[in-house]
DNA sequence: CGCTTCTGTCAGCGATGGCTAACGTTAGTC
DNA sequence: GACTAACGTTAGCCATCGCTGACAGAAGCG
């Protein structure tokens, strides 16, 4: 249905109380009733959490009996990991470059256009 | 009034819109209009991301005369890499923590209690 | 088969969230 | 001071979300 995998990851790390379940369930591999167990809110409300993180891909169910399984599964938060790295690099790039830009030299443009008073110049251009 | 600033940054970054605009703002400094107009929703829309995005911590502002320039700020994820790098390895550590109890050893517990049916033995566990 | 255990699903409710339109505000221009 | 440009803020609307309660189904036991 969700196309990105990033989205979706992200909008169930979004969740408070399913990040509980992740962290509980990285630590060791639990049944649903477990699970539970360890909040206080109804089971049903778990469970509904539990199917938002598996179709994430942060969870993986296994079978045993009636009992269901769960443990997190590391590659899913991959993704997650790229973007915040991607937008780490960029942003840490940007402002070294912003402040050397600041620090004296005209700036360097990248692209020159729609240049308008972007850095030093903060007011009075009128002569 | 968020005393979890992991929460905050989690949340803000749920909405793909915000993705969007920090990335925008992650390789240059733009001001709110040039934002605005990189989308095709209302301006006062874009105003509200940025606030989110703003009291997250992943957003600096920057006043030059009416204008108000905005730049990714790389600390602001600095928690959710943590985050995410600790649950990455605490769920690849129990990962093959379970493989290797699964691949013939009895198990090692860790701690032993509450072990039911975690793993092998799969029915019958009732006194 | 009947009973119990463990669990997912559905319907409905209150709360949250993103969007738009109208308004308020500040800085610069004439 | 009057006008404009560039923003943020507020009120209200509709969709989404998390939660509960009732129900349904599969597996084991007598």
């Amino acid at each position: 249905m969700n196309p990105d995998p990033t989205d979706e990851a992200l909008r169930a790390l979004a969740e408070p109380r399913r990040r509980d379940i992740l962290r509980l369930v990285a630590r060791d591999e639990l049944a649903a009733g477990e699970i539970a167990a360890a909040f206080d809110v109804s089971r049903t409300a778990i469970s509904q959490h539990v199917t938002v993180l598996k179709n994430a891909g942060l969870l993986v169910e296994r079978r045993d009996g009636t009992r269901r399984l769960y443990r997190a599964r590391p590659e899913g938060l991959a993704g997650l990991r790229e973007f915040l790295d991607e937008m780490w690099a960029g942003a840490l790039d940007t402002a070294r470059r912003l402040v050397e830009a600041e620090r004296g030299v005209v700036d360097e443009p990248g692209r020159s256009d729609r240049r308008r008073g972007t850095n030093r110049d903060s007011s009075r251009g009128r002569t």
